[in-house]
DNA sequence: GTCTATAGTGCGATAGAC
DNA sequence: GTCTATCGCACTATAGAC
């Protein structure tokens, strides 16, 4: 038999979920959710670097992921469509099936502005990434961040829309909805 | 005689911006902006609610300007160049003939990730209020969001570049052109 | 773990302007 | 008299140094 249950990472985040979802936040201690979770507070603090940090484990993976996507997209395809691209990846391969989760998570953070900065701060970064990204990629500083800036916007309203309780579209359905909706609105 | 020298708001800004020039943020403590104003930490704190926010009073004016304008624009504007419109005027009429001021407060802010942080939160602000104004002024909330998101970003590169040390255009000049980029860049 | 410096708060007092 | 901006001082909380 195992020494340990396996995937401590995922019964954290799991536990944390829940008991934010059932107490807040607020009325939840870092103790508790190791506790649900099997494990000590001091292992929670190894896997996660503050207490609003579980909710967020998952913005690294994105930021990989639409990157990697960029990295190997042809340069012929137009920039905002290449990011798209990227992100409609992401929304396959690791928001579609766990959409009642990030509707949760989404509730959660919406109930505490603690969590909405946090939120805020992780889009801009993941913004910076898609801008460098696409800087790589031949595209002048100033276009790479206003595309960047435009494709993470797209991408909110979409999973916005996503996690609404009446939502029936596919994530990446949403968002090549929203790009088109972005073309119309911001052209003269 | 006045018991007070006036205008104790603009001379907590002056020094906090001198200070912090000088020795960085964290080597500033408020009592030392408040001293060189000649006012007392308690006082620095009537006007500002932390250590940051005097760096960051200007944003209320920013957002009020820029809301202001875009409700007395005619619907007929499309939406991105009515607000590109507000941003425009707020250049002229609040930043164009501070630039040397500006671009010592923006030294400051890039060289500390506190402040970076509250820079982010204060121009999703700005984002969500013209977001707001949008939604008011008959755009769907959709494209109400993509099309703030996109105006704040256009400023924020033409306000990096106006800064910049051998910056020769008008801030109004650069917003023009930085959406003209963005417009190319955006399209397939 | 203790100590210190600083951020930030609560509240009564003060000196004028009105 | 009231109102306002500031002062003065005591206080808590916390982050960092040691």
């Amino acid at each position: 038999m195992a020494r340990w249950q396996p995937d401590a990472y995922g019964r954290l985040q799991q536990a944390a979920l829940d008991l934010f979802s059932e107490q807040g936040f607020d009325g939840t201690t870092v103790a508790e959710i190791a506790q649900r979770a099997g494990l000590t507070k001091r292992t929670y603090f190894r896997h996660f670097a503050d207490k609003r940090e579980v909710l967020f484990s998952g913005s690294e993976l994105l930021e990989e992921l639409v990157v990697a996507e960029l990295s190997a997209s042809p340069r012929s395809l137009a920039p905002l469509d290449a990011v798209a691209a990227g992100l409609k990846i992401a929304a396959e391969t690791m928001f579609e099936q766990r959409r009642e989760a990030a509707a949760r998570r989404q509730l959660i953070i919406d109930a505490n502005s603690e969590l909405k900065e946090r939120e805020i701060i992780k889009r801009s970064s993941l913004t910076d990434a898609i801008a460098a990204a696409l800087h790589d990629h031949g595209v002048d500083t100033a276009a790479a961040t206003l595309v960047a800036s435009a494709a993470t916007t797209i991408f909110r309203v979409a999973f916005a829309q996503w996690t609404s309780p009446d939502s029936q579209k596919r994530l990446a359905q949403l968002i090549d909805d929203a790009l088109e909706n972005f073309r119309n609105a911001t052209t003269s």
